[in-house]
DNA sequence: CGGATTTGACCGGCGC
DNA sequence: GCGCCGGTCAAATCCG
């Protein structure tokens, strides 16, 4: 009882916990069988990290192990005190390695953020008036490059195959956790050095229209993108695009619809929602399909709630995601980073390997970490882009509710409109070929998925499912759209959630992302 | 029956 | 000034 609430606890606590508890119910399980060795086994499949926190602690272990084999012999229930005991001392010696690792990961987090700050901060004075974009992207660790921080991978879930099948794990046993290896990393440049950001971002001086011809040629490419456009008196948008089978994103909060509307250029209707956790609250958040990949659903978040977040996106608002929000921030021509300095996340390893791409010149920066914002996308602010179109990352937010979790889409897709508007370019009856009527909605059933990856695709199912990468995902929104707020707001001289609800956002962000180990399996989490 | 969704109408900003 | 377009309103409708 007591190893299961504590198992929950270090799970809910961003996984810091490496089951050991259940690598201790299993050794004492072989205790009992009278086999006193420590069995290694384990361990040597353990990630290195992980490898150094249980050598550290074994030896205390196995010693007072075996010391509790002779004692079982004499006096069993001393010996499960004894085991008791020293299995908490065990955790606590693993907790106090993962804390110093912790620490050391928040420094160089706090100093890496701080720097790049200052180099910013000098850059945006040089270049106030330009419009550079950020570029931040969500991909596979083998395809990165020059990272400018790097979180260990911290967790080993392996052992949680081993423990007795539980409700709670049931949805993690689909998938070889051992390997699955996502890291967090935080870097300034796709794969230029660093010393070409600063200069590349003063050169960088997009007019509108080459934004919108980059943004017409949108190539299919991965990645996390920043796009920090807005004007000083426009609202704070923050855009994230995922794929999304379900109609709308499940991001924590109640959201009521409010219309829908068929915008210029993309076919498919975008819906209008409300937030209607509390009355009067302004925050709204706009929906629309990709038309360039139909599975992709654009959100866009913008006002700051007025008030409390839900459980769910709560949480999410204080995890070290935020890192990777701020980092985002960091752009010089976003005001943001003039103010919002204060990242409020708490940086804390994760058991996965997520990258976060930072570029600063999407000319120069490595192509398949470039996503342009699609025109038809409205939104102004930043771009969160968690899809994978080249097939060699992915990130597929998928609905808590939802029964599909493989790579592949399923044959309907349960977001899918019943209709679509008459087509309004040729190229559109090409790409989507199913019924279309009046008012823009696409017929599920018609609706076959474009989506045949290729093998690699096949691996793309999700980087994240693990409710925890969830909550950083969520959580760099929520930080972005802070931030947003409080810089936007300065501007135009209006105050967050003051007289004009126009002010910045915050979005709580509660979404199942599906994610993709280092080994290509799929795996999927559930709230 | 109350809340959510749908959908046509309306409004305001912006470009020509 | 006019038309286009994005965004919102609100009555009608749907649904649990």
């Amino acid at each position: 009882m007591v190893r299961d609430k504590d198992r929950e606890i270090m799970d809910i606590d961003l996984s810091l916990k490496i089951d050991s508890n259940e690598k201790q119910e299993e050794e004492e399980e072989k205790e009992a069988d009278g086999q006193a060795q420590m069995d290694d086994d384990d361990d040597q499949e353990e990630k290195s990290l992980v490898q150094d926190k249980e050598e550290a602690v074994e030896p205390t272990t196995g010693e007072v192990e075996d010391d509790a084999s002779v004692a079982e012999l004499s006096n069993s229930q001393e010996t499960m005190n004894n085991k008791e005991l020293f299995s908490l001392q065990m955790e606590m010696g693993k907790m106090k390695e993962e804390n110093k690792i912790l620490r050391k990961v928040v420094e160089q987090t706090m100093k890496d953020y701080y720097d790049l700050q200052t180099k910013f901060a000098v850059i945006q004075q040089n270049n106030k008036k330009k419009d550079p974009q950020t570029f931040l992207s969500l991909q596979e660790n083998t395809a990165v490059e020059g990272p400018t921080m790097t979180i260990p991978k911290i967790l080993d879930v392996k052992n949680n195959r081993k423990a007795p099948p539980t409700p709670s794990n049931d949805h993690d046993d689909s998938i070889d956790e051992n390997e699955l290896g996502l890291s967090l990393r935080l870097r300034t440049s796709t794969s230029q050095q660093e010393d070409n950001k600063e200069s590349e971002l003063a050169s960088f001086t997009p007019s509108v229209q080459n934004n919108k011809l980059l943004q017409r040629t949108s190539s299919q490419l991965p990645g996390i993108t920043t796009h920090v456009a807005s004007p000083p008196n426009r609202k704070a948008r923050v855009s994230v695009r995922a794929r999304c089978e379900s109609a709308t994103m499940n991001d924590g909060c109640q959201w009521r619809k409010y219309g829908q509307k068929i915008a210029k250029g993309n076919p498919c209707p975008r819906a209008y929602y409300r937030c209607t956790v509390a009355p009067g609250c302004p925050v709204r958040k706009q929906v629309q399909r990709c038309l360039e990949d139909m599975s992709i659903l654009i959100t866009t978040y913008e006002g700051t709630h007025n008030h409390p977040l839900p459980v769910g996106a709560t949480a999410m608002a204080s995890t070290h995601a935020s890192a990777a929000a701020s980092f985002m921030l960091l752009d010089s021509s976003n005001p943001i980073s003039e103010y919002g300095s204060s990242a409020n996340f708490t940086q804390v390893p994760l058991p996965y390997h997520t990258t976060f791409h930072h570029s600063l010149n999407p000319a120069s920066s490595n192509p398949s970490n470039i996503r342009r914002i699609n025109p038809n996308d409205h939104s102004k602010g930043i771009v969160l882009d968690l899809t994978n179109n080249a097939s060699d990352n992915s990130l597929r937010f998928t609905m808590a509710s939802s029964s599909t979790s493989t790579a592949q889409l399923p044959a309907g897709f349960s977001w899918m409109p019943n209709k679509l508007p008459p087509p309004s370019s040729s190229s559109y009856a090409t790409n989507v070929p199913f019924p279309i009527s009046t008012r823009g909605v696409v017929d599920e059933r018609g609706w076959k998925g474009e989506e045949n990856k290729s093998s690699v695709a096949e691996n793309v199912t999700a980087i994240a499912s693990d409710p925890k990468f969830r909550v950083a995902v969520a959580a760099a929104i929520t930080s972005l759209m802070n931030k947003e707020s409080n810089s936007t707001s300065h501007p135009v001289g209006t105050s967050f959630g003051g007289r004009d609800e126009e002010s910045g956002s915050s979005s709580s962000n509660n979404w199942v992302i599906e994610s993709l180990s280092s080994n290509g399996k799929s795996i999927r989490h559930s709230p």
